[in-house]
DNA sequence: CGATCCCGCCACATT
DNA sequence: AATGTGGCGGGATCG
């Protein structure tokens, strides 16, 4: 409840002034930006997914019985309607802004608010895109659907397609466990491997150029590929386990599409499939037949799956135009290459690699049940593990298919099916064996739910994942490796995919060590974005949704990346480094906490070297300082980029820059705004920059640097990190300051260092931030500098350059060598960071600082409200604005 | 008008 | 039989 007052409150000021004080304030408050978006009034569109979640789950915890009631419509409306402003959402009920905003959109909810992609992302914001491994959380489908306002149904469409990745595992009745994207790049290699056996012959097809091709395709697939009605090919999901009865229904077509479907991707060259495509291929067996009917029933299964794969920010709508026309597509924007072995999460990164020591598999399901596991499944399933049994796809055949008289060809499918499925497990083994040891010890325990968490437990050589769990023991060890391979997780729901992208990048940035920063950041996927949102409102919102946007930047960013994936994982290690039992601990807390935020799920990277400070503090001193951190972190680098956006957008717009934008992908967005969102998402991105933590509510410091590497700036990072911890630290001011100013300019007066150019300046921090840069904290410096630049030119292009120039810093740095960046930023950087400490810092101590910071963070308009309030998640919106406000404080506090 | 895809009926599975 | 699942496709929206 106090939360949801609390983001209330705030949000409703600045959306009171909505418009006219975004003209004015520009700055000021981060709330308001979003809000201002809300300008888009026109319909911005973009969509709250968060915020209005947040709303949503805040809606319903403040009364349930409002919720069901109003769910559907009501509920609803309201939320979407504000929801453009994001934030106000929440406030909705009440509120002036309501009248606002209500006027604009209040008409109706709009198909598109309701549509399952907004609903995915609402939902992937409940539940942290790494959970520890240690906990698992379970999901309990009225409850969700409740909480979303939706019926039930819409929940089993996106559970479905989640659970064809291993996201989440059914557990019971009623009940899923949520797995998180630990394991998705295991799923996804399997999904390549089998779908390389089963599609391969077709990859050229793919290639949307011609229909004749296509032709061929189908005549192909006929032959080829089985017919389908295979369970999943890939199972792996769990064992035999029980019941293996379970067999029965059909295999959730939907689920064995969504794998399918993913494998199209993974086999294709050009990693883009259209929906006809897909569909014929789909369609299976049937073939010929392809009545117009049924392909127009599974391209509409298509576009469900689509939405779901899209809110995870693995493939992103784009259109092909063909001879014919255009046709619509998806594009996979999720890792492609999966390091040998496991690859886990790396994914995005395709450099090799990475750290494969890592190899982590980590469970995955749990497989759920047993019931579809099928022969095929069991074959996976087996080859992960002991296969024994299961039941047999038989199963299947009996059931009802339309086309019995497909049924012998159903069993010669099925055993083809299963060979290829040996075969892929034999590859598979053979490439991770690791893994799959892993694997299949994840499947194994995977049955159980509660399994999952040995394997967390378990340092195996599985854990790559980077798990976070590791632990300790990993933990030390591991910390570079494991950091890449964090990295690369990006989870985050739509963040994350898009992560994974700039992963890739990553790796090829970077440099191994490199990747041991990024490590630290983490941010909460969803967090970010819920900033984001926050701040700009729709358009972060948007920004989100895109994955694209995010590989955008990744790709271009290259560094910004990172970010993600580390999350969790680079904090458990980083904290690691003190003790294990320091990392389960705060571990465990994280995740819980990070759970209640849900949507912020960060993962808070520790830093190693502070450890030590950590470990003073252990247990639970260091947990809730960690926690705190993390929570910093995430918040200022959501925050700051927040405001930085806000800022920028403003100000930029105003002056026609946007651009800061870094990159944002040239491709979509458009509009100015766009551009924003695009900046924000990246901006989540930041985190990886830096973090700062403060180990022990002592000084520590923070810091940090991004992830990206930055080369030279990340160096100086590394290096300073590991070492340094302490100086370096300075960030959080920084960051703070950022945060501040992005708010509002106004913030400059806690700037005090800055006041007017500063005040840019920390605008451009935010960019940079965002940028990428990493380095967050040289942005700062660097920065203002930038900003100027960064009007450059508008959108697309200008991302790049705005950003380079921002960042300069050590992110930046690596983002340059990626990107376009101007490598001579780097130099910029140590400069930048400097100033950074300076202004907030010369104190050295970080807690004097924070204070400042901390009035900084307040004056925001938000203010604060517990850090609790936000943590619960939700009313995201809201607290984007003032979550910074709340970070601010929280770390203030946390310190303290 | 084609692309999307929400909505929810209703069959089948599970309890 | 009740309840959980989820296939499926009509038809409303969107672009």
């Amino acid at each position: 409840e106090n939360i949801f007052d609390r983001s209330r409150m705030a949000p409703k000021t600045p959306i009171k002034s909505e418009p006219v004080d975004l003209s004015k304030q520009k700055g000021c408050t981060p709330e308001r930006n979003p809000i201002t978006p809300v300008k888009l009034v026109d319909k911005p569109q973009p969509d709250p997914w968060t915020p209005t979640a947040n709303l949503k789950i805040l809606v319903s915890a403040a009364s349930p019985d409002m919720r069901d009631r109003e769910k559907k419509k009501e509920l609803f409306r309201p939320i979407e309607n504000s929801h453009q402003s994001g934030t106000p959402d929440l406030l909705q009920y009440d509120m002036v802004d309501d009248s606002t905003v209500d006027e604009f959109e209040k008409q109706r909810p709009s198909r598109k608010q309701k549509s399952l992609g907004l609903l995915c992302q609402k939902f992937l914001a409940r539940y942290p895109s790494y959970p520890l491994s240690t906990e698992k959380t379970t999901i309990s489908l009225d409850e969700v659907a409740s909480i979303l306002g939706v019926e039930r149904r819409r929940i089993y469409d996106i559970v479905n397609v989640l659970e064809s990745l291993h996201l989440v595992s059914r557990v019971a009745k009623n009940q899923y466990c949520w797995h998180g994207r630990h394991n998705l790049s295991q799923t996804l290699k399997t999904l390549q491997e089998a779908g390389e056996l089963q599609y391969g012959e077709l990859k050229t097809f793919f290639q949307p150029k011609e229909q004749d091709l296509e032709y061929k395709f189908e005549e192909r697939k006929k032959e080829t590929i089985p017919n389908s009605q295979d369970r999943p090919l890939l199972d792996f999901s769990e064992p035999g386990c029980t019941s293996a009865s379970a067999n029965s229904r059909k295999d959730k077509s939907l689920r064995i599409m969504s794998q399918k479907f993913v494998m199209l991707f993974l086999v294709s060259k050009t990693k883009i499939v259209t929906l006809d495509i897909a569909a014929k291929i789909l369609i299976e067996e049937t073939q010929d037949t392809v009545d117009h009917s049924k392909f127009k029933t599974k391209v509409r299964r298509l576009y469900d799956i689509a939405n779901v794969l899209t809110s995870l920010g693995l493939i992103k709508k784009v259109h092909v135009t063909e001879e014919r026309g255009r046709k619509p597509a998806f594009k996979w924007i999720g890792p492609v290459e999966f390091p040998g072995k496991t690859g886990n999460l790396d994914g995005p990164r395709g450099h090799s690699p990475t750290s494969d020591p890592l190899p982590g598999t980590q469970r995955e399901a749990c497989a759920p049940y047993q019931t579809h596991a099928t022969g095929k499944q069991r074959f996976t399933r087996h080859a992960s593990f002991n296969g024994a049994r299961p039941c047999e796809g038989t199963r299947r055949k009996v059931s009802s298919e339309p086309s019995s008289p497909h049924q012998k060809r159903q069993d010669e499918y099925c055993s083809k099916m299963i060979n290829l499925a040996a075969v892929c497990r034999q590859k598979i083994k053979e490439d991770t064996r690791n893994k799959a040891c892993a694997t299949q010890t994840i499947l194994n325990s995977a049955k159980n739910p509660s399994i999952t968490s040995p394997f967390s437990l378990l340092p195996l050589p599985g854990d790559s994942d980077f798990c976070v769990n590791p632990l300790p023991q990993a933990v030390f060890p591991v910390v570079q490796t494991d950091v890449p391979s964090l990295l690369l997780p990006n989870g985050i729901s739509s963040q994350a995919p898009h992560l994974s992208t700039p992963a890739t990048s990553k790796t090829e940035n970077g440099k191994p060590t490199l990747l041991p920063n990024q490590p630290l950041l983490c941010f909460p996927s969803s967090s970010l974005f819920m900033l984001c949102g926050g701040l700009q409102e729709n358009n972060l919102k948007e920004s989100l949704p895109t994955t694209a946007d995010m590989r955008n930047w990744s790709s271009e960013g290259q560094a910004t990346v990172p970010p993600a994936a580390f999350q969790k994982g680079s904090s458990h290690k980083y904290s690691s480094p003190s003790a294990p039992v320091d990392d389960d601990e705060p571990a465990a807390k994280k995740q819980s906490m990070e759970r209640s935020n849900v949507p912020l799920s960060l993962v808070v990277p520790k830093k190693p070297f502070e450890s030590p400070k950590a470990e003073s503090t252990p247990g639970h001193g260091c947990t809730s300082a960690e926690h705190l951190e993390v929570f910093h972190f995430d918040l200022a680098s959501p925050a700051a980029t927040e405001a930085a956006d806000e800022e920028s957008t403003k100000l930029l717009d105003s002056q026609g820059q946007e651009k800061l934008s870094q990159k944002e992908g040239p491709d979509e967005h458009s509009p100015g705004k766009d551009h924003i969102s695009k900046e924000n998402a990246n901006q989540p991105f930041l985190p990886q920059y830096l973090y700062v933590q403060p180990t022990a509510g002592l000084s520590s410091f923070n810091f940090l640097f991004s992830a990206n590497q930055a080369p030279g700036a990340i160096s100086l990072a590394a290096s300073q990190l590991p070492s340094l911890s302490v100086p370096c630290v300075v960030v959080p001011s920084a960051v703070l300051a950022s945060f501040p100013l992005v708010c509002s300019s106004t913030i400059t007066s806690p700037f005090s260092s800055v006041p007017g150019g500063s005040f840019s300046a920390a605008a451009s921090m935010n960019f940079s931030m965002s940028g990428l840069a990493s380095t967050t904290p040289v942005f700062i410096g660097t920065t203002p500098v930038v900003t100027p630049k960064v009007s450059s030119t508008p959108s697309v292009d200008p991302q790049q350059p705005a950003h380079p120039a921002l960042h300069p810093g050590p992110g930046l740095a690596r983002s340059c060598s990626a990107v376009k960046l101007d490598s001579p930023v780097c130099m910029g950087h140590p400069v930048t960071l400097l100033k950074m400490q300076q202004p907030s810092s010369a104190p050295l101590t970080p807690k004097s600082i924070r204070p400042a910071r901390h009035e900084a963070f307040f004056k925001t308009p938000g203010s604060l409200g517990d850090p609790v309030a936000w943590k619960k998640n939700e009313g995201n919106q809201t607290r984007n604005a003032s979550s910074v406000q709340r970070r601010l404080e929280i770390s203030s506090t946390s310190p303290d």
